[in-house]
This record gives structure tokens, C-alpha cells and sequence, in this order.
DNA sequence: TTGTAGGCGTTATCAT
DNA sequence: ATGATAACGCCTACAA
């Protein structure tokens, strides 16, 4: 490996002189520059980025933590990220998995952005009072070195059974995330509220944990249930995923029941699979890549020691031909 | 911060006795050792990552790089990479964009899975020629510390062709990806052969570059060729997003064109959504999961010095509702 | 069994 | 304008 010593022994000058160089300090005469930075190419010299941020204390890189790679839903949200960080000179890397949360303490990255429940809020705690800084997408945490930046579940949830209801329904089924899930427990407590407040109104509560799977047996229960009912039944799946597992389910086993007509369904998250549906997944949509773009933003100005305050991100519903109207 | 002298002062024993009893050396009385970690936890004490690989030399993280994060496509894929990974003790980092690359050079990384044309086989070959670890998975390159694991693209093309041709399609159209492509390459060459031996069978080469938009594209021009003619035309899309936008296309534009009928569609990948196409895409189908697992096994082989043989990842025909026969 | 000391490649503070 | 030198936090001979 080739370090700025070497680069020193062939221009018979010493290492200060070459670092200087090689950092564009006006220290230094153009001329001698000149000849280090030609020395230093001829040599392939490149920076070791272990000793640089052992001194500097920094990496110039930003984590983001995701539970899984199962990307259809992250790639928007990642290149929003990556934009903003590009442009701030920072470089980008995306983990998952419990071993890799190692990298924030260990000082491998300046900064996480966190949208993965197998963090514990007391590890970011305990992180973020080391002076780690945070910006977290899936939960609330209240610390001076975290930032919050949320989907508006409230709001999204509130439209998606607000629309239920408009279209005349009044036996709503959900299908929560997983036990865990902040964003499933916001939706929940939203639609309750809805539903509380709309005279006749039922609500059905069956767990779900966000994946297809989840959305399959919720429709297998479901259909159990409506063999002897005569109303049809309406269904608000907590994301796109879940509802896109009820779709299957039901032209499966139930050819002859139509969605939309005698089952009407709603999810979260406008995934790209939702628009390809028949027939189209009504949903709740939101701008993944300004997501991530606004995390990063203040993922960034935690670092440089500005003060943020929480934002969120707004939703819009979509309707789609998956729900239709009691007669 | 933390370090092993704070906890040496505590302990009253000197760092490299802290040092040692970290580490797990016998050299260290069990008493001493016990009482060493238990000041280590009391202090949160973790190690710093680039004082350890200033020292060692390495990372013990492995780099995936991907041309963008649009995951729909990568998800399988860096979970079997992951799997891998974490069962040999590395941890995976997932970089996009030219910032990235200097990872490999500036060694925050013990070694580089390549799937992004972005970056040139010059450089690949020079990093490799410093002592660098790669495995290509879109590309040819030799080299003793780079391996390959490639897709079999000319026997997922030949697949694809000849079952147009059985169909009894003669008027065959392709849309390739972007002009650097190694995959596209291979597959284009491939369909050649196939036409070539194939009595009374044309070629027609659209050039694409493996996005939606250019499926949509294709399906433009192709639907003004066959206004004058009577033949319905095949068409073999290089992968599935291009053939997702022709179907796209096609149901916006013409919706009483019938897919599997008046034109056939073929694709490469079958990612998700191919499955909900309504003609269900016809395309070939390939383990990703596996794709990333065995580039993550000969990549930890290459680290440890073994000799690794290069690596194919075969392919299989699906057969779905967008190619009927012609009449 | 424990301590001393040198070095990994940089940066940064002093002298010169 | 340049050089000598001391950190940064860790590992590891070698010495005691």
C-alpha cells in the first residue's frame, strides 16, 4: 500500500508537505503541489479512510437501516436520500440486520437514518447520548440529537376509513402490522376514532405483520366470516403488500367473488403492484423519494449542530376500482 | 469516547492488558479478564472500527454495488448475499452512484460485489491488480482476484426465441438494454443464431435500455409497423420492465390490441409484477436469491485466498399468457 | 501474568 | 514555505 511516506521519500519532501498538498493548503507553492500531486498519481496513492477518520473523527457517510431488502417499497425513498446526501458531499450505505447496527457506534458512519423496528428505542437512546445522530422514520423519540421524520398516519388512515364509510360501508375489517409497529398503531387508532364516531358502524380487528402471507389468511378469515352474512364486507389492510396477498387469495380460491362488489379493499403505501392490480388498488399514497430526501436533509443539519424540528410527511388517497359502494 | 486506556485507567492495569483481555487471550488471568469486561460494559465501551483496521488491515464488510436502488429487482438478491455474509462473519454494506466507489480503494471495505455498469472494467481491473477482491456479475474480466457469477443469458435468450418460434412467430422484434449491457449483449447474440437458423424468420432490433419508458417506446414504433401489415409480431423485451411498460403502452394506447394475440411478449427476470400482468408475462426465470448467495460465497473464498472457478446461474423458460401461437 | 513501546496512515501543531 | 513531531485508538512483539 502506497501512503503519503512514500509519496514524501520520492519528492524529497517531508510528509507534512505532502499532506498539505494533497488537502490544496495554500501553504504550500503551486509548484512543489504541482510535482506532489503528479507524484502522487503516478503512484496510485489513494487515502486510507481508516486513518483519515481516526484523526478527523468522521467518515463522511450516512447509514440508512432498513429491516429488509425487499426493495419495491425502499428504492424511491433511497434515491431521494442518496440525492441530498450526494450533494452535501456525504456518501450513502444501506444495512440491515442486527449485525450491522454495529457500524454507529463503532464510528464507521456519521449519522443513521433508522426505518427498522429490530432497533430497540433504548439502543437509539443510548446511542444518541453518545452523540450519535438519528433521524427515525418508524417510531417517536424525543432527544436532542434525533430527528423524526413521519409518514401522517393519522391523516392517511382517517381517509382511507372515511372513504369506507362515504361509499356506504359500515362492517369495516382491518389488517394491522405487526405488534410492534408504530405505523400500525397510529393507523389503528385513527380508524377507530372514525369509527366510534359513525353511528352503525363495526369495526374488525385482525393482525396482521405487513407481509403478503399475512393478507392471505386475513381474506380466508374474512370469507369465513361472510359465507353466512348478506352485507359486504369492507376491508382496510394496513399496507399494499398485505392487500396485494388478499388479491391472490381471493381470485384463488374465490373466482367468482369480485372485488369491489362483493368485497371492497383499500391498502397503504401506493406500492408500484398496486396500479397493476384488477382492478386498481385503492390506497393511501405519499412521496416515498421526499421521504427520504427530507430525512437526509435533517440527518444533515443534526450533524452540522443546527437545531430541526419534527416534520412529516403528508398523504393523499387514491381510489382505485377495489372499492365500490353498498348498495 | 471511550477507549481501551480509559478503561485501563480504571482497572489500574495497563492498555494493553485491556487489549488482550478484549480480545479473549489466555494470557490474561480469568479473574482479571472478567473484571476488565465488566468496566468495558459499565463504561459502554465499543471499539473504534478505524483504529482496529488501521491496524488489521481489515473491515470484515463486504460491498454490494448497484447501479441505482430501484429494488423491485435486488431485493432476493442482497438477502441471499446477506444470508451468506452474516453466517461467515461480514457484514454488507449496499452502495449506489460513482461517490461510492472509492470504498473499495480507500479500503472501508474487505472486498466488492459489482453489479453497475457504471463502473469500467478498467477500473475494476486496476483495483484488482492492487490486491482488491471482486466478484462481476455483469461482466467478463479476468483476472486472479476477480471472479465472475453470470447469468446463462445466451440459454435464457435461446429459450425465449425458440419459444417464439415454436409458436410459429417469424417476425421476431427484440429490445435490448443500453448499449454497454454485457447481458444484453449476450442475449442479442444469442437471438441472432436463433433467427439465423430459423428458415424464413426475421430480426428486428429495437434498442432499449432496460427502463419502462423504452418498452413504451418500443411499442410505439412497433405498433406503426404492424399497422400495414397482417402478421402479428413477437416480441422479446431483454428484461421485464421494458416489457411492462409495452404492456403499458399497449392497454393506454390500444386497448382492443389483445396481448397473446394480435402481439406476444416475452421477458427476462420475472420479477414480481410479471406475475400480475394481466396476461400473465411470459419470461425467464432465474434464482436471484441464489445469484447473490453464490457471488457472496466466492467472494469470502477469494478473501481467504482459495481458488474460485468462475460461476454460471441457470435459467428456465415460464410460460405465461402474453405469447399465444400464430395462426 | 502484566507492562512497555512501536507502528498502522493521517492530520495538525509547532518550530524552523 | 517546509519539516519534525505528537496525537488518533488499537494491536502485538518483546521485556519484565
Amino acid at each position: 500500500m502506497v501512503s503519503i511516506k512514500d509519496i514524501a521519500k520520492q519528492a524529497r519532501v517531508s510528509i507534512s508537505t505532502v499532506s498539505y498538498a494533497l488537502n490544496g493548503s495554500p501553504k504550500v507553492t503551486d509548484e512543489t503541489t504541482a510535482r506532489i500531486l503528479a507524484i502522487a498519481k503516478e503512484l496510485n496513492y489513494v487515502p486510507n479512510a481508516a486513518a483519515r477518520s481516526l484523526k478527523t473523527r468522521e467518515t463522511k457517510i450516512i447509514g440508512v437501516f432498513l429491516t429488509d431488502f425487499s426493495g419495491a417499497f425502499y428504492g424511491d425513498l433511497l434515491q431521494g436520500t442518496k440525492e441530498i446526501l450526494t450533494q452535501k458531499g456525504y456518501d450513502l450505505i444501506v444495512c440491515s440486520g442486527k449485525q450491522s447496527h454495529r457500524m454507529l457506534p463503532e464510528r464507521m458512519i456519521d449519522g443513521a437514518i433508522i426505518l427498522d423496528e429490530t432497533f430497540g428505542n433504548e439502543q437509539l437512546l443510548s446511542y444518541a447520548d453518545r452523540g450519535h445522530k438519528l433521524v427515525v422514520l418508524d417510531r417517536e423519540l424525543s432527544h436532542s440529537n434525533i430527528n423524526q421524520v413521519l409518514l401522517d398516519n393519522k391523516a392517511g388512515a382517517m381517509l382511507a376509513a372515511e372513504y369506507l364509510i362515504e361509499q356506504g360501508h359500515r362492517k369495516l375489517y382491518v389488517v394491522t402490522g405487526p405488534n410492534g409497529s408504530y405505523d400500525s398503531k397510529q393507523r389503528l387508532q385513527a380508524v377507530t376514532q372514525v369509527v366510534e364516531r359513525t353511528a352503525g358502524a363495526q369495526l374488525i380487528v385482525i393482525e396482521g405483520d405487513f407481509n403478503k402471507a399475512a393478507g392471505e389468511r386475513a381474506a380466508e378469515r374474512i370469507m369465513a366470516d361472510s359465507n353466512s352474512g348478506l352485507v359486504s364486507s369492507a376491508v382496510f389492510c394496513f399496507n399494499d403488500e398485505m392487500a396485494i396477498g388478499m388479491f391472490n387469495y381471493l381470485s384463488e380460491h374465490h373466482p367468482n367473488v369480485k372485488i369491489g362488489e362483493q368485497i371492497h379493499i383499500i391498502g397503504f403505501d401506493n406500492m408500484e403492484l398496486a396500479s397493476y392490480t384488477q382492478p386498481r388498488l385503492s390506497t393511501i399514497d405519499y412521496s416515498k423519494r421526499k421521504w427520504g430526501a427530507l430525512a437526509a436533509e435533517q440527518l444533515i443539519k443534526l450533524i452540522s449542530g443546527d437545531t430541526v424540528e419534527h416534520e412529516r410527511i403528508y398523504v393523499t388517497l387514491i381510489k382505485g376500482c377495489s372499492v365500490g359502494s353498498e348498495k
